[in-house]
DNA sequence: ATAGGGGTAGAC
DNA sequence: GTCTACCCCTAT
């Protein structure tokens, strides 16, 4: 920054500010609250500093923003009890909302606290599983327990050996509803088991069973059928093996003595077949053909997919082709688990609207976003053209940086989606406001660039709003008061309002854009 | 018959 | 643990 813009910022900084004279009490222009006022002479750093004179003590002192001493917040007008909270214009809603990287915060957990977990886990703890007496039920926990988990659950649990009647429970309920049935048989209320899950049970059969597990992956190499084969073919499952307790494998009297006398029942779910290209291409054919008609597309000769049922047509179409599912109106398939957002991909900078202000993006409708994100994940051959990016949005404005009138409390705020028009941040592109601080010619407010700040100033505002989206914002007049060299403790302005306000020439001139123009 | 909204189980 | 083909259920 050169000398003579040095001088020029200095000299906008300590002007008064034109749409806000300091005599008159202001209203905010949108929701015309009072603003923040200004005593005569008494410079905004002074007010700052002398906190003390502001802040009489009645409740605790509010938590300053870490970082930068230099940076102190304006002082808040006290805030009546039970005021309600203004609505703000649509056009600014959400702005107050925390940036997008907030996220790297630790969430809010009901969970317990891990030192409580430790805590409990250091206690003499009972004696571990494997230790006790082979006994029926002897690790067992009351259901409930297992099911509410506690702190100490979650600390590594130990190894959890079945108990015999968990075992008969599995194999009573295999033989009733068939290998793989796992959950039904977890959830059947006849069968009992110590916090098991599905694929316990699978596990646990697999160990028990492993030539009739074994005849599921392939019908034809095995398969004793419970009790026709015969026992322990390749495996050690004597009587006397069992006995000295060797093997878990069951023996065909095992067996019968539990009641089952007949070949465990096959999963009546089919065998996966992984989809090939050739199938792909004809789904595909087959939709633009038919349509929805998944019946229709099973039984087209041409298409050879009678194999597929017609819900794994729908199925592959909606997973393989969600674009082109979703242009037929059809919904995706929603997302069960939904992921958590990809902050990397706030910052892409591979986005199709290169533009300062796209360090976020404005989030398709979900069909769409669910769309191009399942796009992404499939391999293979490239699906048509993807939905484009819809548009972006301006980045957020921390709300530290906007005035928002006096009714606010920090602690009163929630957050709200945003909805900001673009227009906001574009207005300093407009050709006929061209000046010296308009550096990207993009069009856009690009932040400290934009605003040429000395580099003092620009390093200690960027540092103080560290929590700011990257590269997106103008800075807090908190910030900018803090900066003493500038040795303006006495008038500041806010800087949205002096931008744009110097003429090509470098003179000042022109006109201060109050909120109100700045939004309209 | 199909849509929608998932759940499940097995492969990896 | 993740992915995904297959499955299920209800509504239309």
């Amino acid at each position: 920054m050169t000398d003579r813009q040095h001088v020029l910022v200095r000299h906008l900084i300590s002007r008064p500010n034109p749409i806000e004279p300091q005599s008159v009490p202001q209203r905010h222009p949108l929701n015309g609250t009072p603003q923040l006022a200004k005593g005569h002479n008494s410079g905004l750093a002074r007010i700052h500093l002398d906190t003390d004179a502001h802040n009489p003590g009645d409740r605790p002192a509010k938590r300053r923003r870490t970082g930068d001493a230099k940076s102190l917040d304006l002082p808040k007008l006290p805030v009546r009890q039970g005021t309600k909270r203004l609505r703000i214009p649509p056009t600014l809603t959400g702005l107050h909302q925390p940036p997008p990287n907030a996220g790297l915060l630790p969430s809010i957990s009901t969970e317990q606290p891990v030192a409580l977990a430790e805590r409990a886990a250091s206690k003499p703890a009972p004696v571990a599983v494997d230790a006790t007496p082979p006994t029926a039920g002897r690790d067992s926990v009351p259901e409930s327990a297992s099911a509410a988990r506690t702190p100490t659950h979650l600390a590594k649990s130990k190894r959890k050996r079945w108990s015999d009647e968990e075992t008969a429970c599995l194999l009573k309920g295999v033989s009733r509803f068939g290998i793989g049935s796992w959950t039904k048989i977890l959830k059947c209320s006849e069968y009992g088991f110590d916090g098991r899950t599905a694929l316990d049970l699978k596990d646990r059969f697999r160990i028990c069973c492993p030539d009739d597990y074994r005849s599921t992956k392939h019908p034809r190499s095995g398969g004793r059928g419970a009790v026709e084969a015969e026992d322990g073919a390749g495996t050690d499952t004597s009587d006397a093996a069992i006995k000295s307790g060797t093997t878990v494998h069951k023996s065909r009297v095992e067996l019968r003595e539990l009641g089952i006398n007949q070949p465990f029942a096959q999963n009546k779910r089919r065998k996966r077949h992984a989809y090939s290209v050739e199938e792909d291409e004809a789904i595909l054919r087959g939709f633009r053909k038919y349509g929805n008609a998944w019946a229709a597309i099973r039984v087209d000769d041409d298409l050879r997919l009678e194999h597929r049922t017609a819900t794994d047509l729908r199925d592959r179409m909606r997973t393989r082709y969600p674009e082109e599912y979703a242009k037929a109106g059809l919904a995706p398939r929603p997302e069960v688990f939904p992921k958590p957002p990809d902050r990397g991909r706030d910052i892409d900078n591979s986005t199709t609207e290169p533009s300062p202000t796209t360090a976020s993006r404005k989030r398709a409708p979900r069909s769409i976003a669910l769309a191009a994100e399942k796009a992404d994940d499939v391999p293979q051959k490239p699906t048509s053209a993807r939905v484009p990016h819809q548009a972006t949005v301006p980045p957020l404005l921390p709300y530290d940086s906007v005035f928002w009138g006096a009714p606010f409390d920090e602690e009163d705020l929630d957050y709200e989606p945003i909805t900001l028009d673009r227009g906001i941040l574009d207005w300093p592109g407009d050709a006929s406001k061209q000046s010296f601080f308009d550096h990207s010619r993009s069009g856009a407010i690009e932040s400290l660039v934009s605003l040429r700040l000395p580099e003092p100033m620009a390093a200690s505002v960027s540092h103080s709003m560290s929590h700011a989206l990257t590269g997106s914002v103008l800075p807090s007049v908190a910030s900018i008061t803090a900066v003493p060299q500038f040795g303006m403790d006495d008038q500041l302005e806010l800087p949205s309002l002096m931008i744009g306000a110097l003429e090509p020439d470098g003179r000042a001139g022109g006109h201060f854009l109050g909120f109100d123009e700045l939004l309209s």
